[in-house]
DNA sequence: CTTGATCATGAAATTCATTTTCATGATAGC
DNA sequence: GCTATCATGAAAATGAATTTCATGATCAAG
Protein backbone atom coordinates (compact mmCIF):
# COMPACT_ATOMS: atom_id res chain seq x y z
CA UNK A 1 0.00 0.00 0.00
CA UNK A 2 2.87 2.29 0.66
CA UNK A 3 4.59 0.95 -2.11
CA UNK A 4 1.70 1.79 -4.32
CA UNK A 5 1.43 5.27 -3.14
CA UNK A 6 4.71 6.08 -3.62
CA UNK A 7 5.10 4.17 -7.34
CA UNK A 8 2.28 6.78 -8.16
CA UNK A 9 3.96 9.53 -6.14
CA UNK A 10 7.05 8.79 -8.30
CA UNK A 11 5.28 8.32 -11.72
CA UNK A 12 3.73 11.86 -10.86
CA UNK A 13 6.95 13.41 -11.02
CA UNK A 14 8.27 11.76 -13.55
CA UNK A 15 5.23 13.13 -15.37
CA UNK A 16 6.30 16.98 -14.23
CA UNK A 17 3.70 17.00 -11.54
CA UNK A 18 4.81 17.31 -7.74
CA UNK A 19 4.27 16.27 -4.44
CA UNK A 20 1.16 17.43 -2.20
CA UNK A 21 0.14 16.56 1.31
CA UNK A 22 -3.71 16.84 -0.20
CA UNK A 23 -2.85 14.80 -3.23
CA UNK A 24 -1.54 11.95 -1.14
CA UNK A 25 -4.22 11.76 1.06
CA UNK A 26 -6.79 11.32 -1.83
CA UNK A 27 -5.00 9.14 -3.49
CA UNK A 28 -4.34 6.97 -0.20
CA UNK A 29 -7.88 7.26 1.22
CA UNK A 30 -8.98 6.23 -2.07
CA UNK A 31 -6.94 2.67 -2.56
CA UNK A 32 -7.84 2.24 0.95
CA UNK A 33 -11.37 2.15 0.50
CA UNK A 34 -13.77 0.38 -1.28
CA UNK A 35 -14.29 -0.27 -5.28
CA UNK A 36 -16.76 2.05 -7.16
CA UNK A 37 -16.15 5.42 -5.15
CA UNK A 38 -17.88 8.56 -5.94
CA UNK A 39 -16.35 12.00 -5.15
CA UNK A 40 -18.41 13.14 -2.85
CA UNK A 41 -18.05 9.94 -0.82
CA UNK A 42 -14.68 10.12 -1.45
CA UNK A 43 -13.77 13.50 -0.54
CA UNK A 44 -16.47 12.85 2.81
CA UNK A 45 -13.48 10.60 3.61
CA UNK A 46 -10.91 12.64 2.69
CA UNK A 47 -12.10 15.35 4.89
CA UNK A 48 -12.26 13.20 8.16
CA UNK A 49 -8.26 13.13 8.34
CA UNK A 50 -7.88 15.94 6.46
CA UNK A 51 -10.24 18.61 6.76
CA UNK A 52 -8.78 21.68 4.60
CA UNK A 53 -9.05 18.88 1.39
CA UNK A 54 -11.72 20.07 -0.60
CA UNK A 55 -13.39 18.21 -3.79
CA UNK A 56 -12.06 20.02 -6.19
CA UNK A 57 -8.96 18.51 -5.16
CA UNK A 58 -10.31 15.08 -5.41
CA UNK A 59 -11.58 15.70 -8.88
CA UNK A 60 -8.64 16.77 -10.36
CA UNK A 61 -6.64 14.10 -8.20
CA UNK A 62 -9.40 11.23 -9.89
CA UNK A 63 -8.69 13.17 -13.11
CA UNK A 64 -4.96 12.26 -12.89
CA UNK A 65 -5.13 8.44 -11.55
CA UNK A 66 -7.12 8.68 -14.48
CA UNK A 67 -4.85 9.60 -16.92
CA UNK A 68 -1.51 7.78 -15.41
CA UNK A 69 -4.01 4.61 -15.94
CA UNK A 70 -4.59 3.83 -12.40
CA UNK A 71 -8.32 3.96 -12.35
CA UNK A 72 -11.26 3.72 -14.39
CA UNK A 73 -14.40 5.71 -14.61
CA UNK A 74 -17.77 3.94 -14.10
CA UNK A 75 -21.48 4.64 -14.25
CA UNK A 76 -24.09 3.40 -13.32
CA UNK A 77 -26.92 5.52 -14.49
CA UNK A 78 -27.36 7.61 -11.17
CA UNK A 79 -25.93 10.54 -12.75
CA UNK A 80 -22.40 10.44 -10.57
CA UNK A 81 -19.48 8.97 -11.97
CA UNK A 82 -17.52 6.16 -9.85
CA UNK A 83 -13.77 5.24 -9.49
CA UNK A 84 -12.19 1.91 -9.93
CA UNK A 85 -9.04 0.95 -9.03
CA UNK A 86 -7.56 -0.04 -12.06
CA UNK A 87 -4.96 -2.32 -10.15
CA UNK A 88 -7.06 -5.90 -10.96
CA UNK A 89 -7.90 -6.94 -14.15
CA UNK A 90 -11.16 -6.54 -16.54
CA UNK A 91 -14.69 -7.32 -14.83
CA UNK A 92 -18.42 -6.78 -15.01
CA UNK A 93 -21.06 -5.40 -12.57
CA UNK A 94 -23.85 -6.88 -10.84
CA UNK A 95 -25.38 -3.82 -9.36
CA UNK A 96 -28.15 -4.08 -6.79
CA UNK A 97 -30.82 -1.33 -7.58
CA UNK A 98 -31.87 -1.38 -4.03
CA UNK A 99 -29.16 -1.21 -1.58
CA UNK A 100 -26.71 -0.25 -4.50
CA UNK A 101 -24.12 -3.00 -3.75
CA UNK A 102 -21.93 -3.40 -6.99
CA UNK A 103 -20.65 -7.20 -7.26
CA UNK A 104 -17.96 -8.06 -9.77
CA UNK A 105 -17.50 -11.08 -11.62
CA UNK A 106 -15.55 -12.23 -15.22
CA UNK A 107 -16.55 -14.94 -17.16
CA UNK A 108 -14.48 -16.12 -19.93
CA UNK A 109 -16.92 -17.13 -22.19
CA UNK A 110 -18.75 -14.23 -21.90
CA UNK A 111 -15.56 -12.05 -23.18
CA UNK A 112 -15.01 -15.08 -25.70
CA UNK A 113 -18.64 -14.28 -27.44
CA UNK A 114 -18.18 -10.38 -27.13
CA UNK A 115 -15.14 -10.84 -29.80
CA UNK A 116 -16.65 -13.26 -31.64
CA UNK A 117 -19.83 -11.13 -32.37
CA UNK A 118 -17.72 -8.23 -32.53
CA UNK A 119 -15.39 -9.48 -35.25
CA UNK A 120 -18.95 -11.18 -37.16
CA UNK A 121 -19.74 -7.38 -37.62
CA UNK A 122 -16.23 -6.40 -38.54
CA UNK A 123 -15.91 -4.31 -35.53
CA UNK A 124 -12.93 -4.00 -33.81
CA UNK A 125 -13.71 -4.02 -30.04
CA UNK A 126 -11.23 -2.24 -27.76
CA UNK A 127 -13.31 -1.99 -24.46
CA UNK A 128 -16.58 -3.19 -23.38
CA UNK A 129 -19.14 -2.84 -20.78
CA UNK A 130 -21.13 -5.16 -19.14
CA UNK A 131 -23.44 -3.87 -16.08
CA UNK A 132 -26.11 -6.08 -15.04
CA UNK A 133 -28.98 -4.29 -12.90
CA UNK A 134 -31.36 -6.63 -10.28
CA UNK A 135 -31.15 -7.39 -6.68
CA UNK A 136 -28.97 -8.71 -4.50
CA UNK A 137 -30.16 -12.37 -2.74
CA UNK A 138 -30.95 -9.71 0.75
CA UNK A 139 -33.41 -7.19 -0.94
CA UNK A 140 -34.59 -9.82 -3.04
CA UNK A 141 -35.92 -11.87 -0.03
CA UNK A 142 -36.77 -8.11 1.38
CA UNK A 143 -39.00 -7.65 -1.33
CA UNK A 144 -41.17 -10.79 -1.35
CA UNK A 145 -43.57 -9.07 -0.44
CA UNK A 146 -46.13 -8.15 -3.08
CA UNK A 147 -46.14 -4.63 -4.59
CA UNK A 148 -49.43 -2.65 -5.59
CA UNK A 149 -48.81 -2.90 -9.56
CA UNK A 150 -48.24 0.46 -11.45
CA UNK B 1 -46.01 4.97 -38.12
CA UNK B 2 -49.40 7.19 -38.12
CA UNK B 3 -51.03 4.36 -36.22
CA UNK B 4 -48.06 4.51 -33.81
CA UNK B 5 -48.71 8.32 -33.10
CA UNK B 6 -52.47 7.54 -33.09
CA UNK B 7 -51.61 5.07 -30.25
CA UNK B 8 -49.63 6.79 -28.12
CA UNK B 9 -51.51 10.17 -28.00
CA UNK B 10 -54.80 8.15 -27.29
CA UNK B 11 -52.62 6.28 -24.40
CA UNK B 12 -51.92 9.69 -23.30
CA UNK B 13 -55.31 10.84 -22.99
CA UNK B 14 -56.08 7.34 -20.98
CA UNK B 15 -53.56 8.60 -18.83
CA UNK B 16 -55.19 12.26 -18.53
CA UNK B 17 -52.76 13.89 -20.59
CA UNK B 18 -54.15 15.84 -23.43
CA UNK B 19 -53.33 16.29 -27.20
CA UNK B 20 -51.06 18.89 -28.28
CA UNK B 21 -49.19 20.00 -31.55
CA UNK B 22 -45.45 20.18 -30.21
CA UNK B 23 -46.01 17.11 -28.69
CA UNK B 24 -47.28 15.62 -32.26
CA UNK B 25 -44.54 16.94 -33.57
CA UNK B 26 -41.69 15.51 -31.01
CA UNK B 27 -43.12 12.44 -31.30
CA UNK B 28 -43.68 12.04 -34.65
CA UNK B 29 -39.75 13.49 -35.43
CA UNK B 30 -38.46 10.87 -33.01
CA UNK B 31 -40.38 7.60 -34.38
CA UNK B 32 -39.05 9.22 -38.06
CA UNK B 33 -35.45 9.37 -37.14
CA UNK B 34 -33.45 6.83 -36.74
CA UNK B 35 -32.70 5.65 -32.72
CA UNK B 36 -29.94 6.70 -30.39
CA UNK B 37 -30.87 10.40 -30.38
CA UNK B 38 -30.46 13.26 -27.80
CA UNK B 39 -32.62 16.00 -26.94
CA UNK B 40 -30.37 18.17 -28.45
CA UNK B 41 -30.35 16.99 -31.82
CA UNK B 42 -34.05 15.97 -31.66
CA UNK B 43 -34.64 19.36 -30.42
CA UNK B 44 -32.96 20.91 -33.95
CA UNK B 45 -34.37 18.12 -36.31
CA UNK B 46 -38.02 19.39 -34.93
CA UNK B 47 -37.15 23.14 -35.28
CA UNK B 48 -36.96 22.93 -39.24
CA UNK B 49 -40.52 21.61 -38.92
CA UNK B 50 -41.43 23.46 -35.92
CA UNK B 51 -39.60 26.20 -35.15
CA UNK B 52 -41.41 27.21 -31.89
CA UNK B 53 -41.06 23.97 -30.08
CA UNK B 54 -38.35 24.28 -27.26
CA UNK B 55 -35.89 21.52 -26.27
CA UNK B 56 -38.14 22.10 -22.63
CA UNK B 57 -40.70 20.49 -24.47
CA UNK B 58 -38.55 18.06 -26.32
CA UNK B 59 -36.95 16.11 -22.62
CA UNK B 60 -40.77 16.43 -20.96
CA UNK B 61 -42.11 14.36 -23.99
CA UNK B 62 -39.19 11.90 -24.21
CA UNK B 63 -39.58 11.44 -20.41
CA UNK B 64 -43.38 11.06 -20.90
CA UNK B 65 -42.73 8.53 -23.73
CA UNK B 66 -40.48 7.22 -21.23
CA UNK B 67 -43.35 6.23 -18.63
CA UNK B 68 -45.46 4.98 -20.97
CA UNK B 69 -42.76 2.74 -21.64
CA UNK B 70 -42.23 3.77 -25.63
CA UNK B 71 -38.76 4.09 -25.20
CA UNK B 72 -35.60 3.72 -23.53
CA UNK B 73 -32.83 5.90 -22.35
CA UNK B 74 -29.10 5.05 -22.98
CA UNK B 75 -26.07 6.87 -22.23
CA UNK B 76 -22.71 5.83 -24.09
CA UNK B 77 -20.52 8.14 -21.33
CA UNK B 78 -20.98 11.35 -23.48
CA UNK B 79 -22.42 12.78 -20.63
CA UNK B 80 -25.73 13.17 -22.85
CA UNK B 81 -28.47 11.22 -22.75
CA UNK B 82 -29.96 9.42 -25.74
CA UNK B 83 -33.35 7.66 -26.56
CA UNK B 84 -33.62 4.59 -28.47
CA UNK B 85 -37.76 3.10 -29.47
CA UNK B 86 -38.75 0.28 -27.27
CA UNK B 87 -40.83 -0.82 -29.97
CA UNK B 88 -37.93 -3.72 -31.29
CA UNK B 89 -36.82 -6.53 -28.67
CA UNK B 90 -34.13 -5.84 -26.54
CA UNK B 91 -30.41 -5.54 -28.22
CA UNK B 92 -26.67 -4.81 -27.12
CA UNK B 93 -24.62 -2.13 -28.61
CA UNK B 94 -21.17 -1.62 -30.71
CA UNK B 95 -20.57 1.65 -30.46
CA UNK B 96 -17.68 3.34 -33.22
CA UNK B 97 -15.50 5.54 -30.77
CA UNK B 98 -14.41 7.46 -34.11
CA UNK B 99 -17.46 8.05 -35.86
CA UNK B 100 -20.91 7.24 -33.26
CA UNK B 101 -22.51 4.78 -35.70
CA UNK B 102 -24.56 2.45 -32.61
CA UNK B 103 -25.32 -1.00 -34.44
CA UNK B 104 -27.49 -3.33 -32.25
CA UNK B 105 -26.92 -6.98 -32.38
CA UNK B 106 -28.23 -9.30 -29.66
CA UNK B 107 -26.74 -12.86 -29.30
CA UNK B 108 -29.38 -15.30 -27.21
CA UNK B 109 -25.55 -17.63 -25.83
CA UNK B 110 -24.41 -14.23 -23.85
CA UNK B 111 -28.03 -13.40 -22.64
CA UNK B 112 -28.13 -17.40 -21.24
CA UNK B 113 -24.38 -16.63 -19.99
CA UNK B 114 -25.89 -13.34 -17.96
CA UNK B 115 -28.38 -15.36 -16.26
CA UNK B 116 -26.42 -17.77 -15.50
CA UNK B 117 -23.58 -15.84 -13.77
CA UNK B 118 -26.09 -14.02 -11.83
CA UNK B 119 -28.07 -16.56 -9.98
CA UNK B 120 -24.76 -18.64 -9.79
CA UNK B 121 -24.31 -14.94 -7.32
CA UNK B 122 -27.70 -15.28 -6.08
CA UNK B 123 -28.53 -12.28 -7.98
CA UNK B 124 -32.18 -11.82 -9.70
CA UNK B 125 -31.29 -10.19 -12.71
CA UNK B 126 -33.31 -7.41 -13.99
CA UNK B 127 -32.04 -5.36 -16.69
CA UNK B 128 -28.44 -5.18 -18.23
CA UNK B 129 -26.66 -2.93 -20.31
CA UNK B 130 -24.01 -4.90 -22.73
CA UNK B 131 -22.19 -1.90 -24.55
CA UNK B 132 -19.06 -2.41 -27.08
CA UNK B 133 -16.83 -0.15 -27.67
CA UNK B 134 -13.85 0.38 -30.51
CA UNK B 135 -14.04 1.10 -33.94
CA UNK B 136 -15.88 -0.15 -37.12
CA UNK B 137 -14.81 -1.44 -40.32
CA UNK B 138 -14.84 2.41 -41.96
CA UNK B 139 -13.13 3.49 -39.18
CA UNK B 140 -10.32 1.53 -38.43
CA UNK B 141 -9.10 1.59 -42.14
CA UNK B 142 -8.71 4.92 -41.74
CA UNK B 143 -6.57 4.79 -38.85
CA UNK B 144 -3.83 2.04 -40.48
CA UNK B 145 -1.82 5.33 -40.80
CA UNK B 146 0.61 5.39 -37.12
CA UNK B 147 -0.08 7.98 -35.18
CA UNK B 148 2.59 9.65 -32.72
CA UNK B 149 1.71 8.03 -29.28
CA UNK B 150 0.73 10.00 -26.51
C1' DC C 1 -70.17 27.30 -29.42
C1' DT C 2 -69.02 28.93 -24.93
C1' DT C 3 -67.33 28.06 -20.58
C1' DG C 4 -64.29 26.32 -17.12
C1' DA C 5 -61.09 23.17 -15.35
C1' DT C 6 -56.93 21.19 -16.42
C1' DC C 7 -53.04 20.26 -19.00
C1' DA C 8 -49.07 21.85 -22.02
C1' DT C 9 -45.90 25.40 -23.38
C1' DG C 10 -41.70 28.35 -23.66
C1' DA C 11 -38.66 31.43 -21.33
C1' DA C 12 -36.22 32.11 -17.52
C1' DA C 13 -34.62 30.54 -13.29
C1' DT C 14 -32.80 26.58 -10.75
C1' DT C 15 -30.30 22.46 -9.75
C1' DC C 16 -26.43 19.54 -9.58
C1' DA C 17 -22.09 17.42 -11.02
C1' DT C 18 -18.08 18.86 -12.88
C1' DT C 19 -14.55 22.15 -14.66
C1' DT C 20 -12.17 26.51 -14.89
C1' DT C 21 -10.33 30.75 -13.08
C1' DC C 22 -7.48 33.13 -10.16
C1' DA C 23 -4.85 34.66 -6.43
C1' DT C 24 -2.12 32.36 -3.02
C1' DG C 25 0.56 28.57 -1.00
C1' DA C 26 3.82 24.59 -1.48
C1' DT C 27 7.57 22.04 -3.83
C1' DA C 28 11.68 20.77 -6.42
C1' DG C 29 16.00 21.81 -8.06
C1' DC C 30 19.55 24.79 -8.15
C1' DG D 1 17.40 30.61 0.36
C1' DC D 2 15.63 31.61 -4.58
C1' DT D 3 12.76 31.05 -8.16
C1' DA D 4 10.14 28.86 -11.59
C1' DT D 5 6.49 25.89 -11.64
C1' DC D 6 2.98 23.22 -9.91
C1' DA D 7 -1.02 22.51 -6.59
C1' DT D 8 -4.68 24.42 -3.86
C1' DG D 9 -9.27 26.10 -2.38
C1' DA D 10 -12.93 29.36 -3.04
C1' DA D 11 -15.73 31.20 -6.12
C1' DA D 12 -17.28 31.53 -10.67
C1' DA D 13 -18.44 29.18 -14.91
C1' DT D 14 -20.28 25.44 -17.56
C1' DG D 15 -23.63 22.36 -19.42
C1' DA D 16 -27.30 18.95 -19.22
C1' DA D 17 -31.57 18.42 -17.19
C1' DT D 18 -35.51 20.06 -14.31
C1' DT D 19 -38.65 23.31 -12.22
C1' DT D 20 -41.30 27.60 -11.97
C1' DC D 21 -44.59 30.58 -13.64
C1' DA D 22 -47.57 33.17 -16.43
C1' DT D 23 -49.94 32.27 -20.64
C1' DG D 24 -51.96 29.42 -24.28
C1' DA D 25 -54.31 25.16 -25.88
C1' DT D 26 -57.47 21.33 -25.26
C1' DC D 27 -61.23 18.67 -23.66
C1' DA D 28 -65.75 17.67 -21.72
C1' DA D 29 -70.05 19.50 -20.19
C1' DG D 30 -73.61 22.49 -20.70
Amino acid sequence: MQLLLEKVESQILASGGKRSRSRSAVIAQFFRCGRHVSVEELTRLVKKRSPAVGSVTVYRTMKLLLRLGYVNEVDFGEGVTRYESNMSSHHDHLVCKSCGVVTEFIDSRIEELQSEVAHKHEFRPLTHRLDIYGYCRKCDSERDVPEMSV
